[in-house]
DNA sequence: AATAACGTAAAA
DNA sequence: TTTTACGTTATT
């Protein structure tokens, strides 16, 4: 009676794989796992599987049924032997399950029974990223209980003994605690990480040794005895308000956010443009923002929710850590930061260069001595000449050479606890190992309410107060203020400060400013006229649920084209105008329903059927698009069909017919400079029940007496005025 | 090196 | 108990 009945034999599909669950006397070599001790494990405990949050916004989302672990889900009709999380719902901050206990004492975390913040972290479970030991800190009767908290990951530090014994993560190169060996993601981001290793490796290579003379004292600090300086200094000094923090680095770096081309406003207030309506109102509508109802993590600073608080698992609830000096000790840093900066030294010649063209470079003074200076924040406003792409503007595309590098994934320096401190310069294996494994959006945990000082008090500002005030600041000049502290450097990532982030024009796109762009969670994100892959955007999109905007005018078909395979079921406005190369097939591809749908698979409609906003201006389209526009996109209000030449009164016809949705969602169309269309289309639009304004600018068959004949018709139901020649808006 | 498969821990 | 999916090992 056997085994080979058992239910989950039917389901293989092949006869030998049958036989072998059958009898299965092991295939080869050493067997599973989780239990076992590697045997490079010496002298510490086996690991605590680590499972989800639930809270986080990959945990509460639901499975995408698209991706290489869906479709081999039985539910989705595969064959069900990988056993993979769907990719859209990697836990962001895994967590310790709820059976662990204290080595000590045998208990659980007991951190829910106590009021006192402080004192929560001495009673909450902490497993320890070396050892693997899982005690509650108090447990340890270690006077200066110097562990190394790791913010990234909930319950994870290094243990005072480990700390102290100067251990090494040696153990867990491949294994930081709660980290999923992401390996068995189908590729492309491991080959792209690949590239970084050969490329990257070349080119800190090269610039390392430049630096040197150019900087000693960041060269200084990957040596040990500085190190172990900073690492005194930080222990005795309390806290974390070092502008040197190594935290900061990866923030002093992402100034490429040119945000503030205008001020903004305070919260809840922001003066945003109109195209950004998207944004603002689901900031001042948090409910609205995401199916997830997850009102509180909008308003939440938190790009990703918090750790569990199920079980032992709460960790970052409001810095309780600070009795515990932390500081991120996180392996191959230097190698990062070396790797990094020759990067953004690329970055800046290029951008120095573009400079000379037409804006103005705004230096920011560096902050501190290992920062280069920040580059320009371009304030100019959008235009959108295409003669300014400049695509490869070094001839190499950037992305493909360093997609991947460690800043872009914090939590890679969890995944492999921290290594030999003082990083051989020319070592970056290690850095790239590391890399391979890592594959979610950094978790923030939730930043301290009040700003600590050095004599152990606090600030007397709350952080909300502080929050209205940096509302007030530009994103350039937040940027400034992260590199002051590592409690402003949380606080000013803020999503609330940074629900449009704008990249227009930045010529490249670099893994650090993905990074950025994740930890900041912008609902609206504008990446027009940038060289970003599709690699890039496909990884970007799978880590903004919350984008509600996505300009991409003037990219390449090729990077939009993974919109094709990445969901965003709550985009809002898309922005492909003067996108090379998509004519209707592309936009086929962008509105049908995904290809391979298993049977069982709920969601068959268009990815993009929440739209409300489309333009499309420049493109080669015709009718056969407005068709699967006027079916697929119920919700469409604003269509931008400017600039199309193809577009002519029978696509009018088309989104006006009777039956379409379109015909009573449009709201607001754009057809100025559309040189087929003429007065006849106006006839069409009668039949709109909710049109406010069509612009018929620059239509040469379009005559101001039919536009007046229009109005004169209109005004017996909907008043109608011109505003501007051929530019009908309903009089309000 | 990349990907598939697997045993079984953890949760439901 | 069943389901999910982590973290490893096996295979390509």
């Amino acid at each position: 009676m056997a085994l080979s009945l058992s239910g989950d034999d039917e389901e293989y599909d092949s006869e030998s794989e049958q036989q072998r669950a059958a009898n299965r006397p092991k295939p080869k070599v050493g067997t599973s796992a989780a239990i076992k001790l590697p045997s490079n494990r010496s002298s510490s405990g086996a690991r605590r599987r680590r499972t989800r949050c639930r809270k986080c916004e990959a945990c509460v989302r639901t499975e995408c049924g698209e991706c290489h672990f869906c479709k081999d889900m039985k539910k989705f009709g595969g064959p069900g032997r990988m056993k993979q999380s769907c990719i859209m719902r990697q836990c962001i901050a895994p967590v310790l399950p709820h059976t662990a206990v204290c080595v000590v004492c045998k208990e659980a975390g007991k951190e829910d029974t106590l009021e006192e913040e402080e004192e929560k972290f001495n009673f909450m479970l902490m497993e320890c990223s070396i050892c693997n030991e899982i005690v509650h800190p108090n447990c340890l009767k270690v006077n200066d209980a110097s562990g190394v908290v790791n913010d990234e990951l909930p319950n994870c530090w290094e243990c005072p003994k480990c700390n102290h014994a100067g251990k090494s993560g040696k153990v867990s190169i491949n294994m930081g605690p709660g980290f999923k060996y992401a390996s068995n993601l189908p590729g492309s981001l491991l080959r792209e990480q690949k590239s970084l290793k050969e490329e990257g490796d070349a080119s800190t290579a090269v610039k390392r040794r430049p630096d040197r003379e150019e900087t000693p004292r960041k060269k200084e600090k990957s040596d040990d005895p500085y190190y172990s300086k900073l690492l005194h200094h930080i222990k005795t000094e309390e806290e974390d308000e070092d502008p040197y923090e190594e935290e900061e680095d990866e923030e002093g770096r992402v100034p490429h956010f040119r945000g503030g081309v205008e001020r903004r406003g305070r919260f809840g207030d922001p003066e945003d443009e109109a195209d950004e309506r998207d944004s603002r109102s689901s900031l001042l509508n948090p409910s609205v923002k995401t199916p997830f109802g997850d009102s509180d993590q909008s308003l939440c600073s938190s790009p990703q929710a918090g750790p569990s608080s199920e079980g032992g698992s709460e960790t970052q609830e409001k810095g309780p850590r600070r009795k515990a000096r932390r500081k991120r000790r996180l392996p191959n840093r230097e190698l990062s930061r070396e790797l990094s900066k020759a990067l953004n030294q690329e970055i800046q010649k290029t951008e120095d260069c573009l400079a000379n063209e037409n804006r103005q470079p705004l230096k920011v003074e560096p902050q501190t001595e290992n920062e280069e200076p920040q580059r320009l924040f371009r304030n100019e406003l959008g235009d959108q000449r295409p003669h300014l792409k400049n695509k490869e503007m070094n001839g190499t595309p950037w992305e493909l050479r360093h997609f991947y590098p460690s800043q872009i994934t914090p939590l890679g320096f969890n995944r492999s606890t921290p290594t030999n401190r003082p990083v051989p310069p020319h070592s970056p294996p290690k850095c790239v190992q590391m890399e391979r494994h890592v594959i979610r959006p950094p978790p923030i945990s939730p930043p301290p309410d009040r700003l600590p000082l050095k004599d152990g008090k606090s600030h007397v500002i709350q952080r909300e107060v502080w929050m209205k005030i940096f509302g007030y600041l530009t994103h350039q000049e937040l940027c400034v203020c992260m590199r002051v502290c590592k409690t402003w450097n949380r606080w000013c990532c803020d999503k609330r400060l940074w629900t449009m982030i704008d990249l227009n024009r930045c010529t490249s796109i670099t893994p650090l400013m993905l990074s950025g762009i994740i930890r900041r969670q912008p609902g609206s994100l504008d990446l027009s006229w940038t060289n970003i892959s599709k690699k890039q955007l496909g990884w970007l999109i799978n880590r903004l649920p919350g984008l509600r905007v996505l300009k991409l005018s003037g990219c390449s078909w090729a990077a939009v084209s993974a919109l094709c395979t990445s969901s965003c079921p709550l985009l809002r406005t898309l922005d492909v105008q003067w996108v090379e190369g998509l004519k209707d097939a592309q936009m086929r591809d962008l509105l049908s329903p995904p290809t391979d749908n298993r049977p069982g698979q709920l969601d068959n409609r268009c990815k993009l059927r929440n739209v409300e906003d489309l333009r499309l201006a420049g493109l080669d389209i015709t009718d056969a698009s407005l068709r699967l526009i006027s079916r697929q996109m119920p919700s469409l209000s604003m269509l931008d069909l400017s600039y199309c030449n193809h577009i002519n009164d029978q696509s009018v016809n088309l989104l006006t017919a009777a039956g379409t949705t379109t015909r009573d969602s449009l709201t607001d169309i754009n057809l100025s400079v559309c040189n087929r269309v003429t007065d006849h289309s106006l006839n069409f639009f009668k039949r709109c029940g909710s049109i406010c304004q069509i612009d018929l600018r620059f239509c040469k068959q379009v005559t101001r007496t039919a536009c007046e004949r229009f109005i004169a018709e209109m005004s017996v139901s909907v008043p109608f005025r011109l505003k501007e020649d051929k530019l009908l808006q309903k009089a309000s």
